[in-house]
DNA sequence: ATCCTGATCA
DNA sequence: TGATCTGGAT
């Protein structure tokens, strides 16, 4: 009997995504509450937390931002000032410390050059070109893009990393080879195209994933069940 | 497929 | 001591 909701529940679920995306987020808000991302003090300071971020954890990240901050202010015209080398001893927390100070420095001479440092003008216009535009930058793919334009330019980008493909795959909605670009339509494509909603969503999925989707997943305990497919 | 990098935790 | 962390470039 309980077997047979449960199937029945799985009928459900595939064939209403809107529905089953939706839930999952409402689940994770019941549990988590509200998390408001990103911890920033501005939006350049978003851009920068971006970059630093890549494949590092976000304490590592604290770290790196909070030495910038004591030396210099989090502006483009600071940050394009700084010495490489100096940069690089400031950020040396957040590891990839050369190629991160490259990029944030190519970044902002950008901005600079082009925008006059004004982040909102350089991330205004229709958002894909504007992604576009920023995944032509030296360190910026899908996800930096993204997060930018969600943290920082408030724009309606869902941003999908690891753990969205990890949560998504266990519970049941993606088979595994899917593409940045698949996963992140799928989501927009299934979900009202809100700024704030998909703020809480990929900050709530984040979340989850450290506490208890984990790559050793801690079921027991985990908000989705009993509705999560994963097999052990 | 491998490299870039440092701090934390199992 | 190794795996992992809000990836991206070559």
């Amino acid at each position: 009997m309980r077997r047979g909701k449960r199937q029945e529940y799985d009928r459900f679920r595939v064939e209403n995504l809107k529905d089953t995306l939706l839930f999952i987020c409402n689940r994770l808000a019941e549990h988590f509450g509200p998390l408001h991302w990103w911890p920033a003090d501005s939006p350049f300071e978003v851009v920068i937390g971006a970059f630093l971020t890549q494949n590092t954890a976000w304490r590592n990240v604290e770290l790196a931002i909070a030495a910038l901050k004591r030396a210099v202010p989090l502006t483009p015209q600071a940050i394009c000032g700084l010495e490489r080398q100096r940069l690089e001893e400031l950020i040396r927390p957040a590891g990839f410390f050369r190629q991160k100070a490259q990029r944030l420095q190519l970044f902002s001479g950008d901005l600079l050059e082009h925008y006059q440092g004004d982040l909102d003008a350089m991330l205004a216009g229709p958002l894909p070109q504007v992604r576009r535009y920023l995944l032509e930058f030296k360190g910026v793919g899908p996800e930096t893009a993204d997060s930018i334009l969600l943290y920082a330019a408030h724009r309606p980008s869902f941003v999908v990393d690891a753990y969205t493909r990890r949560l998504l795959q266990r519970y049941g909605i993606l088979q595994g080879g899917e593409s940045y670009e698949q996963i992140r339509t799928l989501f927009m494509e299934n979900l009202p195209l809100q700024t704030d909603l998909f703020n809480e969503y990929h900050a709530l999925i984040v979340e989850q994933c450290k506490t208890f989707c984990r790559k050793r997943p801690l079921c027991d305990s985990c908000p989705l069940q009993p509705h999560c497919a994963v097999i052990l």
